[in-house]
DNA sequence: AGTGATATATATCATTTTGATATAGAAACA
DNA sequence: TGTTTCTATATCAAAATGATATATATCACT
């Protein structure tokens, strides 16, 4: 599955332009799906090369043309087509925790620090998914009920464990430095 | 952060071919990063350009030659001030989630198909974190202790959210679905 | 003895994605 | 008045993905 078939699926709830796909990706979608606009636009342009979707050009007097594109009834069957043969995949890519795996060969100080933002970010997240769930008056498909869920729990399991364990691992590595200075 | 950051990272434990580095990330790395052949390789030789890692090919008997990279001592340096200017980032990319979002669009056959090989994959990424957990006598370094724990716990928190979510969402869509038919 | 599966080891490559940047008028704000 | 933010499209070098090619060796089965 790629950003195509993700341009497709939010086609399905209304027309959008490119910049309006992106802004509900980060929206709705910014815990679990990141893609910008150099995914977007080429995406949206061979969709519509193979007719999986339709554009229409909105002249606007006081901006530039908007492009706003539709799903068409070939690319809501190749919408239903990839997500029937799709396996569930969930990949994670952490520098947070490639910083953390390397921690011995940094400052103390520098491990708290980055730590300390990892959480404000994670903080963050969860207001915004927090306030998704404040705005849902039976607006958001179970779907995007059931991903707002899981967010607000996966989220918040990473951040308690983050604050709950970055002392002890901050005191772990000190001792070790010590120890390796008085072997010195 | 990139692959070459990873690369030099894993080398300052010991000395290593570009196919072990390999095996390496999906040992210990496989819940937070990955990285195939196509990063790796080519991660190998602009370091080795670069002066960051030494190469030295292995004559085998019985096998094609070995290239067993090390870190020199630029290497060192250059992997130190990368990890030092890298700010923490956490990235998810679900296709499963997007599967989820979109549950509407599927049969409910095959959301809890999808659901339960999500959470079958879950279940082995939790033992082999386990078997981490079990064979370690205080060789994993504390910041990979770090990491491990935060595996389990998050790991462990997303498979116990889509076990008690799943029945819910696919009940909740079906009523949909029935509403649906009733209306047409 | 043969078959198929798995392990060691390097490498390539088309396609995709990333992350940043360029362009440009409008509105909001200080 | 100047600065930032918003709307809107687009491009591009660099990086990553995921699959595949190439060889040899080993190991378990039949």
């Amino acid at each position: 599955m790629d950003v195509k078939t993700l341009c497709l699926g939010v086609l399905t709830e209304r027309d959008l332009t490119g910049y309006e796909i992106k802004r509900h990706f980060e929206e709705a979608f910014c815990h679990f799906f990141v893609a910008g606009y150099g995914s977007i636009y080429p995406a949206l342009a061979d969709l519509t090369r193979r007719g999986l979707v339709s554009c229409t050009s909105v002249l606007q007097e006081k901006r530039p043309d908007k492009k706003v594109y539709s799903l068409t009834p070939a690319g809501r069957e190749a919408l239903i087509g990839e997500l029937m043969s799709t396996p569930p995949r969930h990949k994670v890519r952490s520098e947070f925790l490639v910083l953390m795996v390397f921690a011995h060969l940094l400052p103390a100080a520098k491990i708290a620090q980055i730590a300390d933002e990892m959480v404000a970010q994670w903080d963050e997240l969860l207001a915004s998914i927090d306030g998704c769930v404040a705005e849902d008056d039976g607006c958001l498909s179970p779907g995007m009920r059931f991903a707002v869920g899981y967010g607000r729990a996966v989220t918040g399991a990473a951040r308690a464990y983050v604050a709950d364990n970055k002392d002890r691992l901050i005191e772990t590595i000190e001792k070790e430095a010590v120890a390796k200075d008085a072997a010195d």
